[in-house]
DNA sequence: GGGGGGATTCGG
DNA sequence: CGAATCCCCCCG
């Protein structure tokens, strides 16, 4: 039978555990350019934001093991999902050893497969690259739920990260963190949002030249 | 148990 | 710029 028949060619092969076995901000940065997909869905990871448990002010982690950060603490490569403004899923990838919370949020997806179908989970027509351009559309676009949370993205589930060979950018854009409020001090300042460099999918990117 | 705030998004 | 809209977590 033709190749093309059953399950879609693969878009990659899995993500090495190592490779996430690092600080949020190293892991944020081998993730640029990576794809995630879920089902017939993917797109490449254009803009991700660290965060650093315990010790960062941020983050969801920071006051402690909960149950709602309970995929942080775990090893590295799980699926933290969380919901906020009563209405948005966020994905995250959970790094650093087991025990030690950490996470980088993915902020952005340039879409790779399946357009249709993001566009009308999303229930709108835009452009490419505005379907994946936040970490709540993203998630809604792939159909990322607080249910899939704690999943493994390194094995065979419905949420997976994959390697298709496009290299992190050597210099991503750096930039504080988005849509943190004063009461995180210091953290604030934190240069840890990474993106590729002028991608139109990117939060604040330009949408027009000039 | 109460209440303030949220790693957002969309429309006015 | 404010509403939507639920959950989480700190505090009493």
């Amino acid at each position: 039978m033709p190749a093309s028949e059953g399950t879609a060619r693969p878009l990659g092969v899995t993500v090495s555990r190592e490779r996430l076995d690092g600080t949020p901000i190293e892991v944020a940065a081998q993730l640029l350019n990576l794809v995630l997909t879920t089902g017939e869905t993917a797109g490449r990871i254009v803009e991700v934001e660290a965060y650093a448990g315990a010790e960062d002010q941020a983050s969801h982690a920071f006051r402690g093991r909960t149950a709602r950060t309970e995929a942080m603490f775990g090893p590295p490569g799980l699926l933290y999902v969380y919901f906020t403004y009563g209405m948005h899923y966020c994905a995250n990838v959970v790094c650093w050893p087991e025990g030690v919370a950490g996470a980088v949020l993915i902020r952005a997806l340039e879409p790779l497969a399946d357009l249709d179908v993001m566009r009308e989970r999303r229930g709108r027509d835009e452009p490419a690259y505005r379907i994946c351009s936040g970490p709540a559309k993203l998630c809604q676009a792939l159909g990322i739920t607080r249910l899939d949370g704690g999943i493994d993205l390194l094995a065979d589930g419905k949420v997976r990260l994959l390697d298709d060979g496009v290299p992190p950018p050597e210099k991503p854009e750096k930039r504080p963190r988005i849509g943190l409020s004063a009461r995180v001090g210091s953290a604030r300042a934190l240069a840890w949002n990474l993106s590729v460099k002028d991608h139109l999918s990117v939060t604040g990117a330009k949408t027009r030249t000039g």
